[in-house]
DNA sequence: ACAGTATGGAGAT
DNA sequence: TCTCCCTACTGTG
């Protein structure tokens, strides 16, 4: 389930939990035994996150790279190990006195250098997320490529952090046609569309949840300016995955409905490996 | 029991 | 463009 928003949300809570502290590090399933044994004793220096890596600094230059691709979760339970019985298959397993970390179904789990985390970020786009992102590297590659802006939007070199949900709602938020090529994009509409990407993936990392219904943004909104978000975020495991807000997008899986403002068939077609959700009729090149 | 699905990506062809 | 990998859960027989 995770596109950047979730990779961030997990870098932070493994900080939190585990940051400044020489937790057991083990692999239940074995296939990451051989490593974790390396990391045994060591500190937890930090977590982060760009697009969808993830980074787990040790003292003694080890980074664990982790890339849960489309099926891998991580999860961080209140209590320590004893208190949180091993089930399915855990890759890695960090684990102290207030918290136990599950790793399961990454695409990767490697131990790493430094220089090798550098080599990763350098292949990655600007990202959202982050305080850094440079917003210019991304319109500028756009607007040099003919490829469409709904498959620009999923190479993690152009940008980091989204995926196919965020891709297709922030195509419709902008009324923008997939297919448009990258070099036909306006700049006002990247521009537009970048700081809408902050925007939503800033929610969607406090409430664990993708949001781009106008209604559900508001609300979350509200309960961020009144103070909520703090309690989420230092929550050892985040609010319960999904179910703060009603599971409701503009198109995402709703391929033969009718689109919500203009009511012509929702259609579906895949881009860059995963199915694209897009309203023909709302839709423009601008 | 088995098939199908999933917010991803790498490597072969 | 295809094929494969990783895991858990759902629906069907």
């Amino acid at each position: 389930m995770p596109e950047g928003h979730t990779i961030h949300a997990i870098a932070g809570r493994i900080e939190h939990a585990f940051g400044g502290t020489r937790p057991e590090v083990s692999s239940p399933q074995g296939r990451f035994a051989e490593s974790a044994a390396l990391l045994q004793g060591r500190e937890l220096v930090s977590a982060s996150a760009a697009g969808k890596h993830l980074f787990v600094e040790f003292t003694g230059d080890a980074v664990v790279n982790v890339h849960l691709g489309l099926i891998g979760s991580w999860v961080v339970h209140p209590g320590p190990a004893a208190l949180n019985p091993v089930t399915g298959q855990v890759r890695l397993r960090i684990a102290g006195e207030l918290a136990t970390a599950d790793l399961r179904g990454p695409n990767v789990c490697a131990l790493i250098t430094p220089e090798q985390q550098d080599a990763i970020l350098a292949r990655l786009g600007p990202d959202p997320l982050r305080e850094d992102a440079d917003p210019e590297r991304a319109r500028t590659r756009i607007q040099r490529s003919r490829k469409g802006i709904g498959e620009l939007l999923m190479d993690q070199a152009v940008l980091a952090g989204v995926g196919n949900v965020y891709r297709c709602e922030v195509l419709y938020r902008h009324r923008v046609d997939p297919f448009t090529p990258g070099n036909a994009l306006k700049r006002k509409t990247f521009d537009a569309m970048w700081a809408d990407l902050v925007r939503l993936l800033r929610i969607g990392l406090t409430y664990n949840q993708i949001l781009t219904m106008d209604d559900q943004i508001d609300e979350a909104e509200a309960l961020i300016a009144a103070g909520d978000a703090d309690t989420v975020q230092t929550e050892l495991t985040g609010r319960r995955l999904g179910e703060h807000f009603e599971r409701r997008f503009w198109l995402y899986k709703r391929t033969g409905e009718p689109c919500l403002v203009c009511g012509s068939k929702v259609r579906s077609q895949v881009v860059a490996g995963r199915n694209l959700y897009w309203c023909g009729r709302c839709q423009r090149r601008h």
